[in-house]
DNA sequence: CAGGTCGATGTCAGTCACTGTCATCACTTT
DNA sequence: AAAGTGATGACAGTGACTGACATCGACCTG
């Protein structure tokens, strides 16, 4: 017999989840979730960072999923389709959490600060994978804006696919938008608009 | 005789920046900036809406002449080449301010906190730009990969500009990385470093 | 000029996120 | 059995931020 119940993690995450959906994130005090989780306060923030990390948890292992990913595309791939497939391949694994998905995406949408914290976990995910493509000899400043232009279609994508009541598949807006993307910076070779002293 | 000090908001500004200068920004109080600036820490939060907040003021002025800048980009220009010229123009303003740029820059970069804040105004200057792009007549996902595309390009340039210590301005910096994202994005190999003359 | 309104600031009390520190107690190791 | 370990509780403290009300010069209005 254990002294306390199990997954004390897990139970924050969902009293988290589920007082963030009830009343909204800033209308809900830390002191509630721990008290719905069993818990007290100051054991929360031994699971979590703060009161935002609870929502991101999962970061991290989205992180190591995309880093493996690109890391074993073939060598033969040009950085961007390197790139997208990896996020199709997570789109993949993303889709099949679609509710969850669409609750905590709410959630997020509804306030800046859990915005913030978004932001910078798709930038950490754009640098590591910048960091993998330096590592597979791309130069300098082409791995950065292959990443982050990732990231950019991959955002353009997941917003389309978790508003959207469509049937098709996350993968499947990711080739979309990087088509899109494709088609958009490949323009005019010759920009009309070159103030160019 | 004026009851107070003119340019409360300037003092407040300028003891921020000094202080996060000298001591960290996680290591300095609000009290402590509203004292140096011969106020209190309630009139530091009647100009300011956080501690955050005041190093990223400067940011609705840059927006409105972005966003006007674009508005008024010929109908001729592609999306992207429209959306880099505005940033171009916005980039040789900003280089005025290298100096001043290069300590913000420093500030911003040892606090995740401080990145955040910066990755959302990033991010609402990508959404501005979307909303003139549509308007424009861009079709929604072209619209919003552009606008992103467009501020990813700003950050890697930005960033090169600003650590590197050679002459080359900061506009240039931002054409260079278009092209670089145009070659990634055509899907070419990357081609190797090529620095204008 | 008297009186009233207004706008920027001060004062003060309060909430809540987050931290440091020490105690507790089941379980494990020696 | 004694000592160690790891997760938790208890508690006090700091600091960001807010709401409510007071103050007082500047600016109208009659």
């Amino acid at each position: 017999m254990s002294r306390w119940e199990p997954d004390a993690r897990g139970r924050l995450e969902q009293a988290a989840l589920e007082l963030y959906i009830e009343r909204g994130f800033e209308q809900t005090t830390v002191a509630e979730i721990a008290k719905r989780a069993g818990l007290t306060e100051r054991t929360f923030f031994r699971h979590f960072a703060d009161k935002r990390e609870v929502l991101f948890w999962g970061a991290g292992a989205l992180q190591e999923f995309l880093v493996g990913s690109l890391a074993s595309a073939p060598d033969s791939a040009a950085p961007i389709d390197a790139v997208a497939a990896a996020l199709e391949a997570a789109g993949a694994l993303l889709q099949e959490r679609r509710e969850s998905a669409w609750q905590r995406q709410a959630v997020i949408a509804a306030n800046a600060e859990l915005q913030e914290r978004e932001l910078i976990k798709l930038a950490s995910l754009a640098s590591a994978m910048a960091d993998v493509l330096r590592r597979r000899g791309v130069a300098d400043p082409a791995a950065g804006l292959a990443a982050e232009a990732g990231i950019a279609v991959f955002r353009i994508a997941f917003e389309r696919w978790i508003s959207e009541t469509s049937q098709r598949d996350l993968p499947q807006f990711i080739r979309e938008s990087l088509d899109e993307l494709k088609a958009v910076t490949a323009g005019r070779s010759s920009p009309a608009a070159d103030p160019r002293p």
